[in-house]
DNA sequence: TAGTGGTCTAGACCACTAG
DNA sequence: TAGTGGTCTAGACCACTAG
C-alpha cells in the first residue's frame, strides 16, 4: 500500500476497537511489541498512537501502557452559524439599533459590570426572502475605540465585534440553548404570535481571564429553524 | 523551566498568535529556522507544531510552510448529557413504554425502513424531585437480540440501546435542536400547558455506512432546562 | 529489577513549491 | 535548484510502574 506506516498502525488498531476485539479499558500492545509487529521504529509507532490519542480512541498511562478509551457519549460538535449564510441570495441583515446605554440589571449581571458603566447594544434582524428568521441582541461593555459604525457591525459575528480589544484566539465562547414563549418585543420583531415557541441561543464571550466581554441572545422564529450538531469517531 | 522543549515552542508560537503579532494567513518560521532558534532537533520542532495543528492554531502546506489558521467562529463543543445526571439524589427515570410496533410514516422515513418492518419504541420520563423534567421517545429498527428487557433499557443512553448490534465507536450521532409548542401527548406527559414552549433535541444514530440505526426526540420542559456548549482555543 | 511510556537527537530520503 | 514540510530510523536517557 502507498499509505505511510504510521497510518497502517492507526487503521489496524482502530479496526480492533470498532470491531470490539479490544474493549474500553483494555490495554493495547506495548510500543515495543508494536515496533516488532509492524517492523518500524518506535517513533513511527508513537506517531500512530498520537493520532489515536487525538481522535479519542486511546489514552496512555506513563510507565504502564496505552489503553482503549471509554466512548464519549455526550460530546457533540455544534455548528452555530451566526451569520446564517447571509451571503446567499434572498438573505438580508438589517441593523435596527446601535446605541450606548446604561445596562439593565440582567445585562450588568451577565457582563459583570457596575450599572453606571455604559454598554453598546446592537440589535439586528436576519431575513430570508423578506421573512424574519431571527432577531439578535448583543451587549458589549463600552470602551474607547469600539466599532459603532454601521458598516463595521452589520455583517460582523459577535466575536468580531469584540475583537478590536480582544484577540479572537484568546476568547472563550459559551452558548446556552433554550426554548421560550414569544412576547412583547420578541414576538413583534419576529412577527410571530404571542406565546409561540422561540428558540433562544444565548451567547457569552469571555476573555483569557474568564471575564465577560460580550453577552446577548439570538431568537429564532419558526419550527423549521433549528441547530444541528454532529459527533462521530474520526 | 521544567517543561519539555516542544511545549516551549508551542507556547511561544501560541502567544505570538493570541497577541496578534502574527495573523491568520501569515506564515510562521520554517521548521529549520525554528530548530536554530530553539536549539532543538527538527523532530522536536515538528512535535510542537503537531500540537498547534491539533489545537487548530496552524496548518501546513507541504513544500511551502506552516500558516496561522483563520479562527473557527462557528464551531462549539456541545455536551448533551442524555441521562441528565440520573445518579444524583432526587433524580429518577421512569420507563413508561417499551413496545414492538409498526412505524408511523415519520418514523419509517427517518429510519429509512419500509412500513411493514417493525420497530422498538422506548418512552421514558426523567424526573427531578418528583417533577417531570424531560420526556424521551426513541425508535430502533427491530432485530433479534435487541434488548427489550426493562433493566437493560431504563438507564441506557440511546447509543447504548443500539450498541448490541453496532459498536459505539463506529456510530455517528446527530442532533437537531428546535423549539416547539407543547400539545397532546407531550404537554400531558411533561405536565405543562398546551402551547408552552418546549425544547426538542432530535437524535439520529447512523452506522458506518450512514444508514440510520436509531431515531427519536427528547422534550424538555421549563425555561431553566437548556443545553450548553463551549468553544475556546486550547 | 525489567518493562513502560515521554522526550530528544542527528541523521536520511522523499515529493513538492517556486524562482 | 534551494528550500519546504512528511516520513522514518536507530539510537539515547528519563521517570514511572509493579512485581
Amino acid at each position: 500500500m502507498g499509505s505511510p506506516e504510521y497510518i497502517k498502525i492507526v487503521e489496524a488498531i482502530k479496526s480492533k476497537i470498532t470491531s470490539e476485539e479490544i474493549k474500553p479499558g483494555d490495554a493495547i500492545q506495548s510500543e515495543n511489541l508494536l515496533c516488532d509487529e509492524f517492523n518500524v521504529s518506535r517513533m513511527t509507532v508513537r506517531k500512530g498512537l498520537a493520532v489515536l490519542v487525538n481522535e479519542g480512541y486511546i489514552y496512555s498511562i506513563p510507565g504502564k501502557g496505552n489503553y482503549v478509551c471509554e466512548p464519549n457519549l455526550d460530546s457533540y460538535t455544534l455548528h452555530f452559524d451566526e451569520m446564517m449564510a447571509s451571503d446567499k441570495k434572498g438573505e438580508e441583515i438589517r441593523l435596527i439599533e446601535v446605541n450606548v446605554v446604561k445596562p439593565s440589571y440582567e445585562v450588568g449581571f451577565n457582563l459583570e459590570i457596575p450599572e453606571n458603566k455604559h454598554v453598546i447594544v446592537v440589535k439586528r434582524v436576519f431575513l430570508s426572502d423578506g421573512q424574519v428568521k431571527a432577531y439578535d441582541v448583543k451587549y458589549i461593555p463600552y470602551y474607547r475605540g469600539i466599532p459603532i459604525v454601521e458598516k463595521e457591525i452589520r455583517y460582523a459575528t459577535f466575536p468580531e465585534m469584540v475583537a478590536k480589544k480582544n484577540s479572537i484566539f484568546a476568547m472563550t465562547k459559551k452558548l446556552k440553548i433554550k426554548a421560550i414563549s414569544a412576547k412583547d418585543e420578541i414576538s413583534q420583531i419576529l412577527d410571530v404570535m404571542e406565546g409561540d415557541a422561540v428558540l433562544v441561543v444565548e451567547q457569552k464571550l469571555l476573555d483569557e481571564k474568564d471575564h465577560p466581554i460580550g453577552w446577548g441572545s439570538m431568537y429564532f422564529a419558526g419550527d423549521d429553524s433549528g441547530l444541528e450538531a454532529v459527533a462521530s469517531f474520526d
